[in-house]
DNA sequence: AATAATGTTTAGCATAGGCTAACTTATATG
DNA sequence: CATATAAGTTAGCCTATGCTAAACATTATT
């Protein structure tokens, strides 16, 4: 490869990242707000805009908003003033992302991180990581047990 | 500590994780460009809007509006229709991320992941990276080798 | 030097994701 | 059961980040 086949070469994977980074914050959002009302659901039975504004550590509206997103998007489904679900879409985006998020968390204690380090970096890292990054996070992880 | 305070706990400490990765959204745009900015004048002697673009995989009246308001955050500096150069700061930021970027990206090849797949992952994951884990990491690579 | 090609900027639009304030509905309590 | 409190919704605003199309400036070519 010519030094200027190289260059091209590599301004096309550059780009190419930088499109994969911004697809992958707009799907962020949906996959933290599924997964925050999978965990809800468990908890306590049901998810309620409250708990969800007060856990993203966002305002009631902005809720309300997003989660109107989500529903044309076909991952959750509400009545006004009741309680939020989950579509089967839904629940298996959340599930997908506690599995992303429970190798990742992990991932980074095995290599030496505090507890809380570990949490607040795992919610940034988990919706970058691929699945072959994950695949050798989660190896790691077994290794070091 | 109680059930009730730990899930209080828990639950300030999430919305801590989600504040920080807006927090770390709203930088990251500014990052790539000021990294990509120092490779272009490094690679080039000077940097353009439309290089810019390219590499971004962006249009480019969208590269000159991120520029204006990188300007006004006192990273880069332009005349109309000329080159963009780096302030003091910008440059500072700009070797930051490079840092950053290296440690990651090797990091993520020592684990034993793909040139490609590292290239990618290290630039979604670069912004969302503590200091605590960066050095994690560092160690890592300096003991794989 | 005139014009073609390239590069830069502006204008105008759209969407996502925040916010506050005002309003409506549901629930809990006297 | 009436009303106070809590929860959810709406309206209207803002900024960031993207786009296209059109206008303008610079540079390269004949």
């Amino acid at each position: 490869m010519t030094p200027a086949h190289k260059k091209a070469t590599t301004a096309k994977l550059r780009s190419a990242a930088f499109k994969r980074v911004r697809a992958d914050h707009s799907a962020e959002l949906a996959g933290d707000y599924v997964e925050m009302i999978a965990d809800l659901i468990d908890e306590r039975g049901e998810a309620r805009c409250t708990d969800l504004a007060m856990r993203l550590g966002v305002a009631n509206a902005t809720v309300v908003k997003t989660l109107k997103r989500l529903q044309d998007q076909g991952l959750v489904t509400q009545e006004p003033y009741r309680a939020i679900f989950l579509t089967g879409d839904g629940w298996k985006m959340a599930e997908d992302g506690r599995r992303k998020h429970v190798i990742v968390e992990n991932f980074l204690l095995a290599l030496g991180v505090s507890e809380t380090t570990a949490r607040i970096d795992a919610e940034g890292i988990e919706h970058h990581v691929s699945a072959e990054t994950l695949k050798a996070m989660a190896r790691f992880v077994v290794r070091a047990r």
